[in-house]
DNA sequence: ATAATAAAAGATATCATTGTCTTTTATGTT
DNA sequence: AACATAAAAGACAATGATATCTTTTATTAT
């Protein structure tokens, strides 16, 4: 479904989110441990995160990774998605057709469409203080 | 959401589907002008379809790639996608976990299980059949 | 039998993604 | 000012997916 990079970085920008609502930033190594990603390509995701706003970054001694909480109730998964995987995933034919629109549709067109549009609305309907919140329940896990 | 070889695969067998609904056998370079898809990794791709019967081939003149009609009615377009991808699109976590399940979910898991669901829903209660009679209509299309 | 046709099989090549390593820049501490 | 910390940036390496090319096998037609 998604791109590693883009697992990565959701996990990792959730990871920041819950630390950033406690008021802790946190640095490459703490991210990558606590997800469980490779570091060194986690940086390099975190590097397009930070220029594409998504998270915030402060270099030298006590920097980190870090989000506003104000911008957590706006940030929303398929900004993120967009930013490591482009749009693809909600413009792209099922069946790899160079373009996808209801003019000159493929066969599954009409039923591939359909879901496309749940997951996007889903991702957008998504911000990541919900998932943020759904952290403190415990229940819910981002390695193994 | 689909490898290309997925992609390719699905094209090829719906194509295959139609002209064998014709009555008539299709060669490897008629399918892959057809959906305009690279020759030779097509015919990679038709010898896995081929060795997990979903198509069948014969070969010398006169031969070719062909389904039974009948078996067109019970083939759904999720056999074919595990055939090439896998089933890591029903199985795999939207966030890269190694496990996906309820008992120890990451913070996605509910939201992206819905709709795993309804996309496994909808390939698996797709026949090829169904897309084969659609293609009649002359709306859709294998290609740009 | 020979030649022609067409898929199967195997080997190899290309490319994008994934992943690592080293150097540089920024910032805070002593 | 010197040092330590931590992210940014750039170069490089490994891997898997994508794609091509050649040889072999099966079948048909002459
Ligand atoms: S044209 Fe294939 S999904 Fe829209
Ligand atoms: S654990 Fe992530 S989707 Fe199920």
């Amino acid at each position: 479904m998604f791109s590693k990079s883009c697992e990565y970085g959701l996990r990792a920008t959730i990871f920041i989110g819950q630390q950033s609502h406690l008021g802790t930033k946190v640095s490459l190594t703490t991210i990558s441990e606590a997800i469980d990603s490779p570091q060194a390509f986690t940086a390099k995701i975190l590097q397009q995160l930070t220029k594409n706003n998504i998270v915030n970054s402060i270099k030298g001694p006590h920097g980190g990774f870090f989000i506003e909480t104000e911008a957590m109730k706006t940030l929303n998964l398929s900004a993120i998605v967009e930013v490591l995987d482009g749009d693809s995933i909600y413009t792209g034919c099922g069946l790899g057709l160079k373009q996808c629109n209801d003019k000159k549709p493929c066969p599954l067109h009409f039923k591939f469409v359909a879901i496309r549009e749940e997951l996007k609305n889903m991702l957008q309907n998504t911000t990541l203080l919900m998932l943020v919140n759904d952290m403190e329940l415990d229940i819910f896990h981002l390695k193994t």
